[in-house]
DNA sequence: ATGGTCGGCTACCGA
């Protein structure tokens, strides 16, 4: 059967709930996982999405900053969520479809501007951050998951639109690609985007700072959709909705589809 | 080398 997943930095989901509306009646995902929803789980406005047939919302929430929430058609059991780092933040939280899948949701840290840990605290708790999710996956390695999210890092050169410029900019050094890396080895994750999309350049984040996102095209790819063996052997497709960042009111980010043949 | 724009929530922090 098939599955078809996104995942999108939604900025504000309170903010933004009329987008999401926008496109899971247009996309009709069956599951859309959410990142920077800034918002207090007793305060995402679920009824929008339920009205849409996503009856099903796993969440982790906090007020102002981070949080992660899927919305699914099908029925999911919450399994919890994880605090790598002990930040206290509200960025994993992982549902279990009944077939089994276990759908993980991460909003890695973003890692502040400094790619210093010396001088720049939270580039230090973005590498910790993902050094937790590698040892995690190690002790326990996940069979018959998908892992989406905003992990704040593109990794390859055609996941950026200037490599050599980039290398020192916090979500393409070295040193946060190499974490990265790790990381996928760890869980045995393969990069469903990139295997379907092996070539090109590939971006799923415009800042906001840039007048002309759309034709400057300064774009970077950090939003991924990962999957292990057991799933991504079978056939699955990918694609990037780049028009969604021109929508009024636009998220940064652009949401990242997915389908799988279970 | 720098500044550019957003969102949340109290006037600045995080991205």
């Amino acid at each position: 059967m098939p599955l078809t997943l996104a995942t999108w930095n939604i900025n504000s989901v309170r903010l933004r709930a009329g987008l999401v509306a926008r496109l899971l009646r247009d996309e009709a995902p069956d599951i859309l996982c959410l990142q920077e929803c800034k918002s207090p789980v007793d305060k995402i406005p679920a009824e929008v999405f339920t009205a849409l047939g996503y009856t099903h919302m796993i969440a982790r929430g906090q007020k102002g900053y981070n949080g992660v929430a899927i919305l699914s058609k099908l029925p999911m059991e919450d399994v919890g969520d994880m605090d790598f780092a002990e930040l206290g933040h509200a960025r994993h939280v992982a549902g279990r479809l009944e077939n089994g899948v276990v759908i993980h949701n991460f909003y890695v840290p973003a890692g502040g501007d400094k790619p210093d840990r010396e001088i720049n605290e939270k580039f230090g708790q973005k590498l910790d951050y993902l050094t937790g999710m590698r040892d995690w996956f190690h002790s326990e390695r996940p069979e018959k998951a998908i892992l989406v999210g905003d992990l704040n890092i593109a990794p390859r050169e055609d996941d950026v639109w200037n490599h050599k410029q980039l290398l020192k900019v916090v979500s393409h050094t070295p040193i946060e690609v190499e974490h990265l890396a790790e990381t996928q080895d760890a869980g045995g994750w393969v990069d469903v985007t990139r295997a379907d999309i092996p070539s090109g350049n590939l971006y799923s984040w415009w800042s906001y700072r840039s007048p002309d996102w759309d034709t400057a095209d300064k774009g970077r790819r950090l939003d991924h959709v990962w999957a292990t063996p057991d799933i991504s052997n079978a056939a699955h497709s990918s694609r990037i909705l780049r028009d969604v960042r021109g929508w009024e009111q636009p998220s940064d980010h652009a949401p990242v589809f997915a389908t799988f043949d279970l």
